[in-house]
DNA sequence: TGTACATATATGGTTTTTCATATATATTTC
DNA sequence: GAAATATATATGAAAAACCATATATGTACA
């Protein structure tokens, strides 16, 4: 994992949201990221190609459905940037959190982890 | 402090290493910089701007130097986040800090911390 | 005047976004 | 259970926006 390119995948509003939801929230699938950024799907779908691509992200497909996690063999030095970057202000993530909570039928999702 | 704009300061070769550098040494001028890093004084100089803009440098002229210092105005998250960068693979900043070290006149800087 | 540093501008290159379309799986209907 | 349709996601290609670099020039200080 080059330096550079990983602090230039967080860069980037889409991807930042997306890294740091996906944090919070353990794994999302795209069309969750869909909603929490009320944002276009080829659009999302790119950014998480790219994450997956450096390393950051790993996939995972369950059925029609591509569930994306963070890459549990992220260096440490890596997993502590991200964790830092959790401790920043609440309000910058609020709406997406709230929008993806407010979602109705969180698919699948409901069984294994809520 | 916008979070994507600290990562975009982060995202640049250039811009990491002196942040990192600048972080390791406690503070630099851009003579330094230029040595270390064995490039030109309007990149570097141009870079470091941007930085002291986006509120992750802080500079102090001293007499015909600028030296500068990270913001110790930094939120915590942010100083987080640098911290944790400090644990990249040394290699990463080697030949910079080699570099810099084997400088002949490091200017002024010898009296107040060497 | 020489040294340290900053800034303006032009240029080339990369990144991001969008639209259109493709693929893969799921569901419905006969 | 096969055909038709719907849903979830990925990707190619083109345009637009953005960023980094180099050269040239300017300013401040000793």
């Amino acid at each position: 994992m080059e330096p550079v390119q990983f602090f230039k995948c967080l860069a980037d509003d889409t991807r930042l949201r997306c890294v740091l939801l996906i944090q919070q929230e353990r794994e999302l699938c795209v069309c969750e990221l869909m909603v929490a950024l009320d944002d276009i799907q080829p659009k999302i779908s790119r950014h998480l190609a790219q994450l997956r691509k450096c390393g950051l992200l790993v996939d995972e497909r369950r059925g029609q459905w591509v569930h994306y996690r963070l890459n549990p063999a992220l260096p440490d030095w890596c997993q502590g940037v991200l964790k830092s970057a959790a401790d920043l202000p609440m309000h910058y993530l609020k709406s997406n959190t709230q929008k993806l909570h407010k979602m109705g039928s969180r698919p699948e999702r409901q069984q294994v982890c809520c």
